[in-house]
DNA sequence: AATCCGTGGGC
DNA sequence: TGCCCAAGGAT
């Protein structure tokens, strides 16, 4: 039996009702701001709206408008966003902020095409950016939306490899009005309704249209082929060291690769197998009496876990990196992973 | 194309 | 506890 396609009315009349009120988000008759729609949507890459919340309203009362992002200090941006993971997005948001004052007089493009050319600015990104803050009608697809449109149409084809048939059966639903409002119901649709483990299909607007629902499977969709890579757990020492006034001694990490250009103590590398202080020592930032915690901090990456022993000590010689108060920690570049590291240390 | 890149919350 | 997922992008 043949299944009419989903109506962008019914949504956007069920939007009108409950969409959601966010500080990034414009209220109906005003005019989206397009540097908050896009700051929030750098925040947002796979990071949930709870979490975003505090650090967007942070940025904007700091920053308020591209031009000063762009004249702010990389570190500050780092500070800024500490705990709020994926720092590469931190470095990009601050050279995005430049090329948009030198590259388009500060004034943010309103093309899917120029959008996309912006650093940590990708096909969602760029789309959303079109749609939300410029009311194009560009086909917005993030997770919610996959989820949605794959129990739609009892999508088959397993992710990641379907993922552009996926996208190009969404865009056969966008309309050609409204493209803001549409874009952010369908989000919504996704993350309130019909949700990964217990979808509301009762209060769905597209539920008569909805063959998953139809087939009573909702929650079997989309498919997913598995990873098969093992996830790893590493293994590794952290050295706090003090100073006689109570300094503690960091050091900033390269500004690529994992926690880049965040601020931490040092470490030991690495490694796959359980290491002693005996091994690890010669890693450390010099010689010193150190005094092992007796729990080690366990911190879960995206594609890895590590535990890490805390080994501290107190110095008086003189050691490249900053020496930084504990009152201090709060405003400084830190990510969790060495919050919880000071913290273990009782520094924090 | 598969991997790298954080963190927090839900169940 | 362990796994999944969350307004993904870069390489």
């Amino acid at each position: 039996m043949k299944t009419p396609k989903p109506s962008p009315a019914k949504l956007l009349a069920w939007y009108d009702i409950h969409r959601r009120v966010f500080p990034w988000r414009a209220l109906p008759g005003e005019r989206p701001d397009p540097y908050r729609v896009w700051l929030s949507e750098m925040m947002l890459q796979q990071t949930t709206v709870a979490t975003v919340g505090p650090y967007f309203t942070a940025f904007l009362a700091k920053w308020p408008r591209v031009q000063d992002l762009a004249r702010a200090e990389r570190e500050d941006i780092l500070r800024a966003w500490s705990g709020l993971g994926y720092y590469r997005r931190a470095h990009a948001l601050h050279e995005a902020a430049q090329q948009v004052v030198t590259e388009h007089d500060g004034v943010f493009p309103s093309s899917e095409e120029a959008l996309l050319r912006l650093p940590g600015c990708g096909p969602y990104t760029a789309a959303a950016v079109a749609a939300i803050a410029f009311n194009q009608s560009a086909n917005v697809v993030d997770g919610n939306v996959e989820r949605v449109v794959a129990r739609l149409f009892a999508f088959e084809m397993p992710l990641p490899k379907g993922r552009p048939v996926l996208r190009a059966l969404a865009a056969t639903l966008v309309p050609n009005a409204r493209g803001g409002d549409y874009a952010q119901a369908r989000m919504d649709l996704g993350s309130t309704v019909c949700t990964p483990r217990l979808p509301a299909c009762e209060t769905c607007p597209w539920r008569a249209t909805c063959l998953a629902h139809r087939l009573g499977t909702e929650t079997t969709f989309p498919r997913r082929t598995t990873s098969k890579t093992p996830r790893r757990r590493l293994c590794g020492f952290a050295f706090v060291i003090r100073d006689a006034k109570g300094l503690v001694l960091l050091r900033l990490r390269p500004p690529k690769g994992l926690l880049g250009g965040t601020l931490g103590v040092p470490t030991s590398p690495w490694e796959e197998s359980p290491v002693t202080l005996g091994t690890a020592r010669s890693h450390a930032p010099t010689a010193a009496r150190w005094t092992l915690m007796p729990e080690p901090v366990r911190h879960v990456f995206s594609h890895f876990d590590l535990e890490l022993q805390v080994a501290v000590a107190t110095t008086a010689k003189p050691l490249e990196g900053r020496w930084v108060a504990p009152e201090d920690f709060p405003t400084e570049a830190l990510s969790t992973l060495m919050r919880k590291v000071l913290a273990r240390a009782g520094v924090g």
